[in-house]
DNA sequence: CATAGGGCTTCCAGTCACTGGAAGGTCAAG
DNA sequence: CTTGACCTTCCAGTGACTGGAAGCCCTATG
C-alpha cells in the first residue's frame, strides 16, 4: 500500500503519517522506487492511532497504548491506568473551559453590543 | 517598576512579559542600566492581558481587546463580537471534550483493570 | 574593598503535533 | 510525449510560552 491508501483508510493526512514514521510510531519498508510500502498491519496500527488521537491521547500515550496492544502478555490494568489518567485530565480541561464559558457568557449577556463605548466586558477585564 | 514587580502584580512570569514585549503588546522604556521600566499604565495593561488570557482569549484577540480598551470611541459591539466568537469556540471545545469523556469513561468502566490481557479499551481502539 | 546573592539582560533552543511549501522523482493514462 | 496525480526530502512555521546559558547590575555583608 502507498501512503495515500493508508492515509485514506486511517483518515489521516499523508503528512501526519510521515511524521509518525519520523517519530517511530510506524516503520514501513520501502519499495524499489523509494515509496513507503505499508502492510495491512501498518494500516491497522494507523487506524488504531487515529482513534486514540481522536480520543485525545497524546502521542506518548498512543505509543504506550500501541506497545500494550502488541504485547499479548499485557495486563489490562496498565491500559486502564493510561485511560484513567487521560480521563482525569479531560475532566479538568472541561471544568476549566466551563468556568471560562460561564464568565464569558455572563459578560456577553451584560454587554449591549451597540455603537456606544460603554462595555462591561472591558470593564471587567480592566477591573476584575 | 522593574519587570519583577509588574510580574508579581499581574501574576505573570517575567519571561511571559518579555515575550509580550517581543510581540508588541507592551512597550516599556528602559532605564539607564538597560532594565525595562514599566509605568502604572503598563502594569494595568498586563493585568488586563493576564485576565483576558485566563478567559482563554488568544494573543491576537487580546491585542484587539487591548486596542478597543484604549480607544475611547470604540463601539461595544466590536468587543462583544470578539467575546461571542470566543465563547462559541469554547462551547465547541467543551462539546468535543465531553464526547471524548463519555467514550472514555465508558471504556474505563468496561475494563477490568487486572492482570489479564483482555481489554475492551484496546479492542475498541482496534476495532472501532 | 571584595564577594555573594538576587535580579536583570540577551539569545538560542525546545515544547506539541502537526502543517505548508519548495524542489524534484515516479507512474499510469491518453 | 505530455499531463497530472502521486510520491520523495528538507526546511520553516504554528501558539504561547518555557528553560537554560552567559553575563551585567545592585545591595548587603564581612
Amino acid at each position: 500500500m502507498n501512503i495515500g491508501d493508508v492515509a485514506e483508510r486511517a483518515g489521516l493526512p499523508a503528512k501526519t503519517i510521515r511524521y509518525y514514521e519520523d517519530i517511530g510510531l510506524v516503520r514501513p519498508t520501502r519499495d524499489a522506487n523509494g515509496y513507503r510500502a505499508f502492510t495491512e498491519q501498518d494500516a491497522h496500527k494507523l487506524i488504531f492511532l487515529a482513534r486514540a488521537r481522536a480520543l485525545g491521547f497524546s502521542i506518548e500515550e498512543c505509543r504506550a497504548l500501541l506497545a500494550l496492544w502488541e504485547d499479548r502478555a499485557r495486563a489490562s490494568a496498565d491500559v486502564r491506568a493510561i485511560a484513567k489518567d487521560h480521563l482525569a485530565r479531560i475532566e479538568e480541561k472541561i471544568a476549566d473551559l466551563e468556568a471560562m464559558r460561564d464568565t464569558l457568557s455572563d459578560l456577553v449577556r451584560s454587554c449591549a453590543g451597540d455603537n456606544r463605548p460603554d462595555c462591561p466586558i472591558l470593564t471587567s477585564l480592566a477591573e476584575g
